[in-house]
DNA sequence: GCTGTTAGCGTCGAGCGGACGAGAAGGAGC
DNA sequence: GCTCCTTCTCGTCCGCTCGACGCTAACAGC
């Protein structure tokens, strides 16, 4: 921390902090996963106004003396019970339309969580009701706020994301075999791979995925039995796993 | 805009606004170009305390009715002089640390501007001086605030932008030849390019540039005289100009 | 003419990625 | 046991891209 010198400490025992105009500053979270091989988003029932009744994403003020981030990992805990180091947390930017709350100016920060298939949590309070909703069946007309821009922005980000980061696992459990890699792929991106050469790609990545040495359970389906892996300490892919033009 | 039923509007005459902690917000900017070769930033000399006599971004508070990106293109124009529309804008994130700004809780949302080479702006309001600085010349001690932090957050990203998009020529005139292209890539990146190859790879991009059918004037060095181009409309590059390994 | 410069084209080989074949390893049914 | 089905895993072929580099084109100056 800088030291502040002393003409500085006498002007800022002077200055007056209510000079300038106030906003509020909320976080609000766009938490995805994949459940039942379908990309979902975290959706909530608003309880109160504005926007009763409409979908929202999960969020709330942020407190005089808290961090940005810590607000969003507090909320995440709190409304959906996921810890903080069981998920993936990026921020996804600000969104601050003069318009966008009816009751007053307020900026938002919107951040982007990656957590792996769960139960659907339990309504939290100042909200009806929670749920997993697939990206492709949510309506933005239904949304409160600018909700649907930001979904929109985090769900283009993610896609993007797992393109050049090994972020796809974050989606899984601790181990995880190629195939529950690749149908995370295949539900982000919304087309089928390629199961071989996606094998080829992900186990070719250096840092990408490290075997366990143990072979997972047989499936549902039968068949033989898949490696179990898990997350490589890479950060960035190299080299990248590109989506497939359409 | 939605219609606000009823029940909402007889809610909201009776909603008191100040019931959230307030907080102020203010737009910074990493205006970057290339001039002389290297890779730089605008940087301001502040005149008033807080961090009197340090380097930092330039920025300022957002207004009540102002939109964010606004506030930005404001300032841009402002103090630097820069048209919206010469330039390439994009939101960088937002930084609200609650003890960032030692006079109140401040939440800046940071925007990232290419700029195409300048005379160096006259010092607005509020600064003593404009200048712009080569990156590998800054010393983040020195930075007011954390703009440490959002300076490396935007030459990043920066860095990253050129590999997928053609957002290069932004910091060209809009008739550019490819040697100049590439001249801002050899900066960005901080390292040399084949020319050949990077004519070879830009010229067989789709979208990326397309020819007047003019030549340039022939440089100071002499040589062949090189054709000109401008943007085309591509807004992702497919494939990518990777950075080399280093 | 010759020289020095930059611009632009061509060639070669390594490596990556898409399309696909084929064997390995499990379960279910007979 | 054997057959049939499943999924997993490895391998082959071929086209494309990219890095390294040679070579020619088109200017200025002498």
């Amino acid at each position: 921390m800088r030291r502040i010198p002393k003409a500085e400490q006498q002007w800022l025992a002077a200055y007056d902090p209510t000079a300038f105009p106030p906003f509020a500053v909320t976080v609000d979270m766009v938490l995805l996963t994949v459940t039942e091989g379908r990309f979902s988003v975290l959706l909530v029932e608003r309880a109160t106004h504005p926007f009763q009744g409409f979908a929202a994403l999960p969020g709330g003020f942020v407190q005089p003396d808290e961090d940005l981030e810590r607000a969003a990992v507090r909320r995440l805990e709190q409304e959906t019970g996921v810890r903080r180091s069981a998920a993936y947390l990026e921020q996804l930017g600000a969104f601050g339309d003069p318009h966008r709350d009816p009751r007053m100016r307020v900026v938002s920060v919107a951040y982007l969580v990656f957590a792996p298939d769960l139960p659907a949590p339990a309504p939290g309070s100042g909200a009806r009701s929670v749920s997993w909703v697939p990206v492709d069946d949510v309506d933005p007309d239904r949304l409160a706020f600018d909700h649907a821009r930001v979904l929109a922005a985090g769900v283009e980000r993610a896609r993007s994301k797992l393109e050049y980061t090994p972020l796809a696992a974050a989606f899984c459990d601790e181990e995880l075999t190629v195939a529950e890699l690749r149908r995370v792929y295949e539900a982000v991106w919304g087309r089928p791979l390629d199961p071989r050469n996606f094998h080829r790609k992900v186990t070719g990545t250096p840092g990408f995925l490290e075997p366990v040495g143990r072979p997972a359970p047989v499936g549902p389906e039968g068949g033989r039995p898949a490696a179990l892996y898990r997350r490589g300490p890479a950060m960035l892919l190299h080299p990248a796993m590109l989506r497939p033009a359409r």
